[in-house]
Formats: C-alpha cells, sequence, structure tokens
DNA sequence: GTTTCGGATTGATCCAAGTCAACCGTAAAA
DNA sequence: TTTTACGGTTGACTTGGATCAATCCGAAAC
C-alpha cells in the first residue's frame, strides 16, 4: 500500500482517495460537514498513515501527547492500569473513531490504545489541528461535539457500571455494538467481536466467567446465537427488554 | 444583583470584581493563563451571573444548550436517569468548575445540574466562546484541555466503579475531594459534605447503606472522624493505604 | 493428522454488598 | 418545647457475581 505518485487521472484519484475528502469514513470522522474546499485544508494536516498490528500499542500512559489519531481501518481498545496490576478497559473504537484526547489535558497520555485487529490510523497533529480550527469555525465547531460526545459516552458507562446488573450491562454493550456496526454499513445482527470474554468484562466491570454465563443465558433464552466471537443478534427486542430489565 | 455603571474609581473596582479578571478563582477556571488584554475580552461575555438555590436545577436534560457555565461559588451534582428511575450520579462539581460540557454534543442538555447549595454561577454562551477562542489561541487551547480533563476524570470514575471495592472508593472519593479544596485554599483535613449518603452512593456505584457502614469502619479505624457530614481527615495514609488495599 | 495452548464454558462454592427493617439524631416546623 | 421528618446508622439475612476448578473447543504449530 505504498503511496503512488499522481500521474494521470486514475492515479491522482487513488491519492484523493487517501486523504480526508476521499476517505470514506469522512461523514463519521472528523471532516463531517466540511465543505470541500475546507476538507482539502484538512487533507494538508492529515497526511501520515500509520499501521498498527494487532496487539501493538498506539500509544502508552505517559508517552507525550502531540497528536491525535483517527481510525482509518480496525479496532482498538484503550485502558488504564492501578498500581497493583488492575485493567479498566474505558472503551472500544472502531473506524472514524478518534484516539488520543485524553492527552490533551496534560500533555502526556493517560491510557493506553491497543489495536484488536491490524489497524491503520491517520496522524492529526494536534496544535495544527487548533490551528485550522481557529480558521475553519466549522471544524472547531465539530470537534468540540466529538470531544463532548465523548464525555456523554463516558455519563453511559458511568450509568452501566454504577446501576445495571451483569445481563443488562451485556446486552447494553451488543446493542451498543450492533449500532455502531450498522452505522459502518456493516450488518447490525452479525458480527465479529474482536475482543476477549476478558477484555468485555473489564469494560463491563464483570469478571470474564460472568460474561461467559450472559451469552450462554441470552443464547439459551434465543436472543442471539453465540459461537466463539461470532455474534448473531436474533432478538433485538429480546436484548432490549434485558436493557431494561430490573432484577 | 443589577449592574452598577462605573462612576468613579472604588465602584469600577467592585464592577471589575464581578468579572473574570477580578476572580479570584480565574487560576481553576476558564481564564487560566490569559494575558490581561485578552481577560478584558473575555469579561464581556461572561456578564451574566446566576443564582441557584439549594436543589434547583441548573438546567435540565433535554433542555436546548447555549452556554456553558463556571461555578463561582456553591456546590452542584450531576446526574443522569434510566427511564425506570435509576439514578447515576456523573459527578460534583465545585467552585472554579465547568458545568454544560455535555450540552455540546447534541445542542441539548444530557444531563441534570443539581444545586446541593445555595449556588452562583457565570453563563458563558457558547458561540461567543467559540468565537473568542478562535481568536486566543490560549483560550482555545484551556478550553480544550479543560474539555480532556474531564474525559480524563470520567476515565477515573471507570476505573474507581469497574474494579475497586466499596472502601476503596469511599477512600478515593474522600481523597479526591480533600485535594480540591486545598485547590481553593480550605482546609484539606476537615469540610462538610454537600451531598447525602444517598448521593455519595449512586456515584460510587454503591448503596447507601454501603456508605454508611463504610464511614463507620473508616471511623473505627481511626482513619477520619465522621459526624453526619461533617468530615475531619485524621489520618491520610491510612485512606491512601485503603484506595489501594486489595481485599 | 496430531499436538498445543489460549480462550471459552460450565459447575460448585463463597462472600461483599444489597435488601429489609428497626432505630437514632438533628434540624426545622408547629 | 414538642413534634415531625428526613437523613444516617446498625443489625440480620439474602443474593448476584466472584472465585476456584475442571473441561471444552478451535486455530495455529508441529
Amino acid at each position: 500500500m505504498a503511496r503512488i505518485l499522481p500521474l494521470n487521472q486514475d492515479i491522482t484519484l487513488s491519492v484523493i482517495k487517501t486523504a480526508c475528502s476521499g476517505c470514506n469514513l469522512r461523514e463519521l470522522c472528523l471532516p463531517y460537514g466540511l465543505s470541500l474546499e475546507e476538507l482539502e485544508r484538512l487533507d494538508d494536516l492529515v497526511s501520515t498513515r500509520r499501521r498498527i498490528k494487532r496487539g501493538d500499542h498506539l500509544y502508552r500512559v505517559s508517552e507525550p501527547f502531540d497528536a491525535i489519531y483517527a481510525i482509518r481501518s480496525g479496532f482498538f481498545k484503550t485502558d488504564v492500569l492501578l498500581e497493583d496490576g488492575r485493567e479498566q478497559v474505558t472503551g472500544f473504537q472502531m473506524a472514524g473513531e478518534l484516539l488520543g484526547l485524553d492527552g490533551i489535558s496534560t500533555e502526556y497520555h493517560t491510557c493506553n490504545a491497543i489495536a484488536l485487529e491490524d489497524s491503520e490510523v491517520c496522524s492529526i497533529p494536534f496544535n495544527r489541528l487548533e490551528q485550522l480550527s481557529r480558521e475553519i469555525h466549522t471544524l472547531q465547531h465539530h470537534f468540540h461535539k466529538v470531544m463532548s460526545r465523548e464525555i456523554v459516552r463516558d455519563h453511559g458507562v458511568m450509568m452501566l457500571l454504577g446501576t445495571m446488573r451483569a445481563e443488562e450491562r451485556l446486552a447494553t454493550f451488543l446493542l451498543n455494538l450492533s449500532q455502531r456496526f450498522t452505522a459502518r454499513g456493516f450488518s447490525h445482527a452479525e458480527f465479529n467481536l474482536r475482543m476477549t470474554r476478558e477484555e468485555i468484562g473489564s469494560y463491563l466491570g464483570l469478571k470474564l466467567e460472568t460474561v461467559s454465563r450472559a451469552f450462554s443465558r441470552f443464547h439459551d433464552e434465543g436472543y442471539i446465537a453465540v459461537q466463539q466471537k461470532h455474534i448473531r443478534i436474533l432478538d433485538v427486542d429480546g436484548l432490549k427488554a434485558m436493557m431494561s430489565h430490573r432484577v
């Protein structure tokens, strides 16, 4: 996937495709709402791409922060660690989503970002993003919305961790994944989990055995078909009922 | 609290005092790091003050968003509600902290902000803040840091809710409060809680009885003196040990 | 084709926190 | 001053999820 210099119209097109203006994720990602002219100015900034192999870190706690990352393809988890080794997965991120916002605050990263499959990200140097968003109002506003959306998402996770029972948590998680896959043009009903039961458990504040039992329960109830990491949702309403069924 | 036109030097001073440039919280709040000239431009924007009585809402879920709020004095909680009435307190906010960042994402508020004591906030119209931060780099960058800090704080809460035992949660909570009171020039060792045991419990993902028992335990161990809402921290190291003592 | 190994499942048991209930203390209302 | 009411404490008991442990399964390595 080496970058090819534009020699003729067709090849030019293929190069444009690797920039924001040609990226099919642009409506989910940072460029949302930008005009063509503005999009081209963003292209200049988002020039470097980085491949991350499954299991590798995109960044680690306490590394200096200087860029945020837009996921071009692949799947990530972010986590924070306690001194005694306890891990909390703070999120799973997929194509079009931004990583690294945690680093703005202290100029050091405060969580780890780890690829759960071979992935590709676009680096966005943060000082240049701030500069451009001083010039492009739409970009500025959209960036603020993205950060705010992350805060709102976090509130949802707090609600989940603070008040929901195990099966409600898992149902909420599955429906959220389904909805995000749908937004990316994939089946809402059938997908492969990229994370282990342990990672799901860490995210949901449960042990892996509890996650596994909840999967089995949903399977037995006929809400989903589970085969290891492959999930088929058979009864969305059943799951939705689980999501809110107190006791 | 009608605004008084400056007629002489003394009155001018008193007006300045009600603006950011004269506010003694400015180093904790939005104006952090601004030059005097920049500060004055921010003053124009942060002109309206609002008093909120104990128990009243500053804003509610689904109200249209158009401003963020800086707490001038007082104490707030923010919460989110599930359809069946379950409440999750997502944070407690004190002087110098910002409220309303959740609303940027959808242009509607997604949580409730409720005063836990008679309070006063400064309204900051958000479109004007964006405008000014396009002109003042320092303001833009600081605002981004504040949003990012909120995301990092949320990660800490997820860690607390996802991995810590009851007493670790309460110790973490008390030390966090203590640290924030210290930053505001109050005693680190002695303070009044503004929230009930139930609200603490909701924030920490515990029932009020469990919170009460944990307080009693800390009391019995000699870490703190508790008398209803009045707390005296007697042994910071003891509490810190609780914070990380697995089982 | 067989082995290996990490992840997933399932069962048996335990325990931290929830639930239910009684009672206490303090501050506001009468 | 007494009453009321709400928040807080404490005790007895229950329970959902953790823990411990034994397999199981499937993909990758041999």
